[in-house]
DNA sequence: CATGAATGAGGTTTCATTCAT
DNA sequence: AATGAATGAAACCTCATTCAT
């Protein structure tokens, strides 16, 4: 096994993946993406490696699930030994907590940004439609919000965490905004205000039909999200 | 409730057998009991040894997850030896790929009864949904609906299966509906034609909401699948 | 490796050493020991697993040391899979607990044997050095003792568990019988009453010494507790 | 294991170093540091490191045993990094036995010390065991002692040189006194001649007892002892 | 048929040792 | 010299699967 040439090499089949892969969304970037070559870094090191076990670890638990995921798997994949993650995490359950959260907190970060300017309420709601699109579908945190869906149920901690943290505060930002579509007269019923999950169920479909289903019959989510808009707001006047 | 071919097929032939099993909703159930309390029923004994451990196997496979579940629980929790298990299913995967065929059977059926009678498209899709409460989230079926979700990933065959005989089933038959609703002016755009996914997008949510949530967030999934309705069809006149 | 024959040969190596060892102390004889080709004895299996289980983990323990001991040479010493150990120990330490304890129980036993009879208290303590010689110091126990005077340290319970039940009631007992010695004018000071453990104390130092200084200083233990019997009650008048 | 070569490799001079650092009996004191607090002293901090590392040791051996005793807790307790202990000693082996033998040196040199001047025998023998009580027993040898005795029999070549530095001289100088004494008429028997050992096993046992029993039964150790001097020379007169 | 003891591959975790910095 | 991150062999333990009874 190559050791420590980290800087030069990093295991054959290791920095491709993992560059394209950091681009969309892994947990860490690293200062180094930005230049690129200047100096290894000393310390640096540590949040790569760290970050490399991370992408590895969502690779494995992803395709495998949690138990059936194999640490030596993620070792190799991140180009690391195996000892190496217990450097960095306590034991394979705190590799699942810290792999979701550090995915996470950028969700956390999003449900916060209010949605600012003077726009109806359509098109907030279009804009959050999107930004799940862009943000989180055509992104490796899909694949963490499904670890999420199928995994959360055996880690209490963690399901926790997630709906305090962004399933509680999402439904409060949605029904804060599904409020005043219904004041300004934009929105009929107050069923969505009531139950905001509503608004955000075709998202989980989204998840767990991408997962299941996308082999043999796709679905076009975009046109979806955009259908579910129809439904909520009526028919769009121009296409 | 059918309970005919065991006496024809026995070993071999594993499928029929399953398939008359589950027609009967549980397999702990066994109607049968009831007529011939007489003699413990020779043949019999393999069929309610075979459904106690489907039954046991959903309880440590809703729990645990595939991969966690150990056979030796489920042994011990339907009452029998390891080496019993093998007799009745080829290995793990074979136990857990019939646990879902099995307690899927009936959803199959479910899928295929013509909505019956005259009734407004709303009044179809309100049984509908009511149908999916009474028959699965109140019921051990629930669970298995969410194993697929939880581990279809890992089953592609499964998965398959699963999509063939029942989502396909399904959609298309929803579809139906709700063309029969617009053409009848009873829903206004086509959104839901085009994605007959939105109206069953919160019941995944549901089954996704209690596995994860329901400890500290529960949801009234009755007053939620209503709320879909009103969504759906407009604010309902009179309660 | 072989699997499953263990009726007919059980692993090459073992059964010489095996026998041998038993007739010497081995915690559970096994009832065919008597006839030894009877009836293999379903159930005695059980019990023959795991004395062979014991003994052989006699021989690790002894030799490397609980912690540096391998529980894969146990099993293979003993002519079992690793697995089999699980079968009748929790785990390592309770392996360790459970030799210790097994051994010890006829120790207990022996500590409860009145020094019946009209006996001189030097032929009381006389016979007690005996049955040290015959019964631990030429014996497996002996082994077993030094295991406990060696790790007893890293397992308190095991401590506690040989004070209480072979320590305190053994002090007690010789107590009694020095108190009778001094009252009978067969002992003049009162040292030993005050300090049983005096007496005992050589029995110690023969299985520590036999355990780091026999390769190259073998010492004479019977004639070493002779001495000893001579400075606790004076030269013997004749030989 | 070679073990020996130490004069003639070992990095620069840790023979020297070794020797000195232990005349002064505790390694952690450093003789030095009294005459020079001046400067820290460039080569001393050396002597320094590797005397902390020692110390650190002895708790990890003595509460651990060998076996478990982890280098990185050593190196933390010394306050050093891990890789340091690899600047002092070969291995965890190397570093266990010069522990020993370097605790070991000042109880050699006790040894030497002839009885001098015109005692009873009585008296020396008191001098000696109170020397026990005060050089060892209420000192961190105790703990070297018990490694001794625990860890010894994995050590071959450590045992050897514990009995022939220490044991073997130890044997032969009581004998001596013993043999004055009995010559001197201040001895009856010749039990204790022929078995030193018989005057040296209390102090075994002592070291024993406080490992094992001590929390729940301890001993009054310079009673005991003095107890044992009553039995060996008889009761004293006067107190 | 049913049992459950036995197996042993395979997984997680530890930790002595190395070595670039 | 000192560091401490990294290594990877090795140990414990689990559990799906088999098979003699």
């Amino acid at each position: 096994m190559a050791t420590n040439r980290k800087a030069t090499s990093r295991s054959k089949d290791n920095l491709k993946r993992g560059a394209a892969r950091l681009r969309s969304g892994a947990p860490e970037a690293g200062p180094e993406t930005a230049v690129d070559t200047v100096a290894p870094g000393r310390a640096d090191r540590r949040a790569e490696r760290r970050a490399a076990i991370l992408t590895a670890a969502l690779d494995e638990f992803s395709t495998r699930g949690f138990a059936a995921a194999r640490l030596d798997d993620v070792a190799h994949r991140a180009g690391v030994a195996k000892g190496t993650i217990y450097l960095h995490f306590d034991d394979k359950e705190a590799l699942f907590q810290e792999l979701v959260r550090s995915f996470l907190i950028p969700q956390v970060a999003m449900m916060e940004q209010a949605p600012v300017g003077e726009l109806s309420s359509r098109e907030l709601i279009e804009r959050f439609l999107e930004r799940f699109l862009t943000e989180i579908y055509t992104t490796r945190r899909r694949e963490v919000l499904r670890l999420i869906l199928t995994e959360g149920h055996r880690f209490p901690a963690l399901a926790e965490f997630y709906y305090r943290e962004v399933v509680a505060r999402g439904i409060a930002a949605i029904r804060m905004v599904l409020a005043r579509a219904v004041a300004r007269g934009e929105l009929s019923g107050d069923a969505l205000v009531r139950f905001p999950q509503l608004l955000v169920a075709p998202l989980l479909m989204s998840i767990v039909w991408s997962g299941l289903f996308d082999r043999f019959a796709p679905l076009d989510i975009p046109a979806l999200l955009r259908a579910h808009l129809d439904l909520v707001f009526g028919e769009r006047k121009t296409t």
